[in-house]
DNA sequence: CGGTATCCGAGATGATACTG
DNA sequence: CAGTATCATCTCGGATACCG
């Protein structure tokens, strides 16, 4: 199973290099594992995640986009509006998994990493 | 197992956040598969990713303080600079190769994906 | 070869105010 | 509530040249 040749890894850069295209920003991620809790509204996922209304707006576009999250507008009074995961945004699941798991692992490590040596 | 309550969502959010802090740019994931092939040389990497030395060496630099890769100097003529991936750099095994499957899968519909509805 | 220094533009992001 | 518009800022990353 060591596929390891040179081929096989400009074939995983490539696939690695798209997948970030469509991951791409600073927020997308949160976004997305927020969503795989519940769905949300605007207001409070800007309020949940702690960004502010233009970047949200942006990133809940892209991901609309690329058909990860759906946007539903509800008939309440006033009216909302809903964002959720689509089924193409849960096969992110495995993605968003290590990602998580990886930081709860190595949390300790990245705090006690030696951020500035000596300026 | 549906362990999605609003304690453990936040929970994710750190997680991940701490995740995308030691991962963040643009270079680093495709540095660690790379050398996840086997160990490299400074320019040699540089050719093989196309990236510029300026942006190899800061992406370099901060792997290395985060003790995901190692430096270490080859006595030849002239010297040579081997990077290599270290044990705890192997612990994101699992992270790379969620990104890169997900890209071999859904590649297609990145490409496919609605850049401009309508300008 | 293995970097570092400098310059610079583009895009990402934040703060704030405003609209329907 | 759900966004959008505008402005200011700031970081990222590329190009280029240079050093040991």
């Amino acid at each position: 199973m060591e596929n390891h040749t040179a081929e096989s890894c400009a074939k995983s850069r490539l696939a690695i290099q798209d997948t970030l295209e469509v991951l791409n920003g600073k927020w997308k991620l949160l976004i997305l594992i927020t969503l795989q809790h519940r769905p949300y509204r605007f207001k409070e996922l800007a309020r949940e995640i702690g960004i502010t209304p233009r970047m949200l707006s942006k990133e809940l576009q892209e991901l609309e986009e690329h058909q990860l999250i759906s946007r539903t507008v509800l008939q309440t009074k006033p009216v909302s509006v809903q964002y959720a995961i689509t089924p193409h945004g849960t096969t992110l699941d495995e993605v968003l998994g290590a990602l998580r798991n990886w930081g709860m692992k190595h949390r300790w490590k990245i705090i006690t990493a030696p951020e500035a040596v000596n300026p």
